[in-house]
DNA sequence: GTCTATACACAGATAGAC
DNA sequence: GTCTATCTGTGTATAGAC
């Protein structure tokens, strides 16, 4: 699978997701019309991604959405009740997809080996398309209440969990070195990271997404693979 | 090399770092007794990372400074023009100390892997003895001025040069692989800020600095150094 | 150098017409 | 659902006494 792959599969459930995230939201969200919402919110979302980007969702005003989304303060605020649960609404739709779209990539049948690979690459094939979401993610879960914080917190330990598991079983199965699982799982997390961090490094030098991924199983291959010449 | 004689070494040189910061920003700072400012100085320094570590630069209020220092207003802005100044003068205090100990540390007789192992522990180390200036760099460029932003990316590109050099040496000495060095490098450096960005992490699973830097060595040498049952 | 008290700008949020 | 106009709190920064 290569970035090419992976976008043709999202784009075929990229509606029925939108739609989820609209019914998951039905308590908060005040607009009764689903197409409306949805394409102003897609709206909002850009705009606080392209100013955020800029200078953080702290520094960005109200009256910066407002021009920036052409829509009144008035409109806005039909959307959202406070610029803090905006916030809010931003972080939990990313966590959806993104728990969506791995959990789709999960092939439970497959050796160790495939298996890693395939997880990783999801995970910045996905990091790459909906690059925004996950820059604001991590940039901005500081500005969270307590609550949220630990849903961020708990889906990165769930991904990571998942890196564990089948570091394990790679072990016990006989394909993988030994070694602190737990600590190889965070690195590999460190170096999926470093993709939507410093995306623009990247932009700047040509470097693709599937270069990228094959630099970083490359590092996770030759190190967590059992090999002759090692001991 | 461990932490520990690291920490050691660093203390050493510490008064004379103070010293130089101090000079080198005579042109900024209004106080007159270097003492006083020294002191003072390092009070609000701290005050800022601990606020900033929980609600960001931006949401910090000059109130919040205020009491958390234990400094009134009109005293604080005698220490600097404005709050914007004040991020400034902490972020270029941050780039004089990190340039100067990395630099006392480079040894250009060894071999390439031991100038590797040297370099990337001696980054690990003084990010763990100045976490919060390395994450406040990090989490707060954003809000830096055009050319203050272009120092830090300069700063960026300075230290993932030096790793880039001594893998090219080393694969002209043929002790390395060939491959895309500067690639290589870029990871690197993200499995060193994983160290300083996600610090709670691993003090809640009673990871040390030195048990992590075991662990990155561990990937850069399986993935850099050429071996045996290796194509 | 440090304090208290204050100026003044601008942020988030709402009311009420359309 | 969207607009314009406006309220009110809070932020940065300074003036002037000590």
């Amino acid at each position: 699978m290569n970035y090419a792959d992976f976008v043709r599969r999202f784009d075929e459930s990229k509606e029925s997701l939108f739609h989820q995230i609209y019914q998951d939201n039905r308590d908060i969200i005040k607009i009764k019309k689903e197409a409306t919402a949805i394409k102003n919110f897609e709206k909002i979302f850009d705009a606080v991604f392209r100013i955020t980007y800029e200078k953080g969702f702290q520094a960005m005003t109200m009256r910066d959405l407002s021009r920036e989304t052409q829509l009144s303060m008035g409109a806005l605020y039909a959307y959202f009740q406070s610029k803090d649960e905006l916030l809010t609404i931003i972080q939990r739709q990313g966590r959806t997809m993104i728990k969506r779209v791995l959990e789709s990539h999960c092939t439970p049948k497959d050796s160790p080996l495939k298996k890693l690979t395939t997880v990783v690459k999801a995970h910045l094939f996905l990091s790459e398309l909906a690059k925004p979401w996950f820059y604001f993610n991590f940039m901005e879960a500081k500005n969270l209440s307590d609550t949220e914080r630990e849903a961020i917190l708990a889906s990165e330990a769930y991904t990571e969990t998942i890196l564990f598991e089948i570091l394990e079983d790679g072990e016990q199965k006989g394909v993988f070195q030994a070694g602190n699982h737990m600590l190889t799982a965070s690195i590999i997390k460190a170096m999926q990271q470093e993709w939507y961090l410093k995306r623009w490094k990247y932009t700047r030098r040509n470097v693709s997404v599937d270069d990228y991924a094959a630099c970083v199983l490359g590092f996770i291959e030759s190190y967590c693979v059992k090999q002759e010449g090692k001991l």
